[in-house]
RNA sequence: CGGGGUGUAGCUCAGCCUGGCUAGAGCGCUUGCUUUGGGAGCAAGAAGUCGCAGGUUCAAAUCCUGUCACCCCGACCA
């Protein structure tokens, strides 16, 4: 046929990245849209990428203290009107349940029957639900803190959505706290925003900045929202982890009280914390290339797939054989936080094919296994992040098997670091900054701009005019330097940089 | 919710303006043969109430009315 497709992903990056990421998607089979609308269906190996980041933050979690639980699916309208900020921010994008039972009507179909007292909301996040529990729970100093976490699902009713990034139904972890200080609260804020960074840079290998949202992008209700940012591929940022301090906003608003050590009563002082699946599309936007998907080892479900090549049935039966007992040996070996996961594909199906559907799905170690390698003893081994390819004697690659995944794993970290500095920037001018974050082709923007350093302030006017450019304050690092300057925009006097960026 | 667009085979689409044979193509799928160390070739085959409901007509995928769904662009967002 053609045979000349130069890459397996139509388009590239650079020709259409909005497009390349949901052919990725497809051509992974990670994920589908749904007759549901807004709503997409995880496909296996999605899941698994899913179900391999919440082991270890699960896993995370309960090394900092934390205990899951489960909270209800419905709200109580009412108790969302608790906290006039937080109704504020979610009222819009709730999904209401006004009704229970359905009865046949005459022409066939079913007809909700019979409406509920006070509507229902389908949670878009549970601080509510969970913290009129923690007023029950709460009584003394001696109940605190509290330190729960929930895996769920929860639905905001988007206008637009993208598989993975922004879907109406998503699945994420809610960790929910209470303490009896507010340095309490403010250090486990800390500590968990801590943990997913940590998550993101050693599982993920996805560098980000952690540093604290202006008050125009908090969480409603929140004192203080604290985030870590990635810069995807196409040098937009993507917020992949929260952390809020919400001080006693939510206790006052639902009674979550206690009496000190001294006696007096005092409100609790609380947290919220949470990533969501939108990780998954973080993943694929930091790693994968033009030939498909590229998954960090840690978190690959399957590490190595063996392919057996032959041609006759004598050649089958030991090429599978040697396969089996060379999956045997891999299998045996530690990595991460488990074994290595090992995969043997022998679909009746052409090798070429066979190896291009593992290269889109991102599988970090693809050894080919055929009569000519069994008889040096040995396996054509392809790494997926470089594309290099060598025939490997047995011994030794299952010697530095678990060396190389790391060497993989360190490399996609570099790449997707060195790709954040070459387009981190310092600009002092406002002619700079419109320079930098306007693309030359205004019809079909090419990928253009990344994170901009700049000092800032609070003003209308400033956000009218990110708000034109599309441009967005990420957030305000926790570290780097903090001298004073004059914000970009306004020329008014500002305390440290801000990271300005284009995002998700 | 504003502006634009599209519904025809599993997928991508042609056909519609100018109504008329058994509604087509590519990809995919099934079967057979030949192939097989980097996305195979040839041949045969299965598969569509043309989004839905009315209407006009001898005749509707095609024209008219209504309706539903989805997509793109904006406003909103993890």
């Amino acid at each position: 046929m053609s045979g000349k497709a130069k890459t397996a992903i139509v388009p590239t990056r650079s020709d259409d990245y909005p497009e390349w990421y949901q052919q990725v998607i497809k051509a992974a089979d990670l994920a589908e849209v749904s007759p549901v609308r807004g709503c997409m269906v995880i496909k296996p190996w999605g899941w698994s990428i899913w179900e391999n980041m919440q082991a270890v933050l699960d896993g995370m979690f309960k090394a900092t203290g934390h205990e899951n639980a489960y909270f209800p699916l419905f709200i109580p309208m009412s108790f969302l009107q608790k906290e006039a900020e937080h109704v504020e921010g979610f009222a819009k994008e709730c999904a209401v349940v006004t009704h229970h039972r359905l009865e046949p009507v005459p022409d066939g179909k079913l007809m909700p029957a019979a409406p509920l007292d006070e509507p229902y909301i389908v949670r878009p996040t549970s601080e509510t639900i969970i913290g009129a529990m923690y007023a029950k729970w709460v009584e003394s100093y001696r109940d605190l803190p509290i330190l729960i976490n929930q895996w769920a699902n929860v639905v905001r009713w988007e206008m637009r959505t993208r598989l993975f990034l922004r879907t109406a139904e998503f699945l994420w972890q809610e960790g929910h706290t209470a303490h009896a200080t507010e340095a309490e609260a403010w250090e486990e804020t800390r500590r968990m925003l801590d943990v997913y960074a940590d998550f993101a840079e050693n599982w993920m290998a996805m560098p980000v900045i952690r540093g604290e949202k202006t008050a125009g992008e908090r969480f409603p209700g929140a004192v203080s929202t604290l985030s870590i940012e990635a810069m995807m591929q196409d040098r937009k940022a993507l917020q992949a982890g929260t952390s809020h301090f919400l001080g006693q906003n939510f206790s006052r608003a639902q009674q979550i009280k206690f009496q000190d050590q001294n006696g007096q009563e005092a409100f609790a002082w609380t947290t919220s914390w949470g990533v969501s699946t939108r990780l998954v599309g973080a993943l694929i936007m930091s790693h994968s290339d033009d030939d498909g998907l590229v998954l960090p080892p840690k978190l690959a479900p399957k590490h190595v797939v063996l392919l057996p090549i032959y041609r006759n049935d004598t050649d089958r039966a030991n090429v599978l054989a040697y396969c089996d007992s060379l999956k045997r040996d891999l299998e045996a070996i530690p990595y991460a936080n488990g074994r290595l996961r090992v995969q043997i594909d022998d679909r009746d199906i052409r090798g070429g094919e066979k190896a291009w559907h593992h290269v889109k799905r991102g599988v970090p170690l693809r050894a080919e296994i055929g009569p000519k390698d069994i008889a040096q003893d040995a396996v054509f081994l392809c790494r997926r992040d470089t594309g290099t390819k060598a025939s490997t004697p047995r011994a030794p690659f299952i010697a530095t098997v678990s060396q190389t995944l790391d060497e993989i794993q360190a490399n996609l970290f570099q790449r997707a670091l060195k790709l954040r500095q070459d387009n981190t920037v310092t600009i002092d001018s406002l002619a700079d900054f419109q320079a930098y974050f306007t693309p030359k082709n205004e019809e079909r923007p090419e990928i253009h701009g990344g994170f901009a350093l700049c000092h800032f302030s609070d003003d209308p006017a400033v956000d009218r005019l990110l708000k034109d450019m599309k441009v967005t304050i990420r957030c305000i690092p926790l570290e780097g330097d903090k001298e004073p300057g004059r914000c970009v925009i306004s020329g008014q006097p500002s305390s440290q940089r801000a990271v300005f960026a284009k995002a998700y």
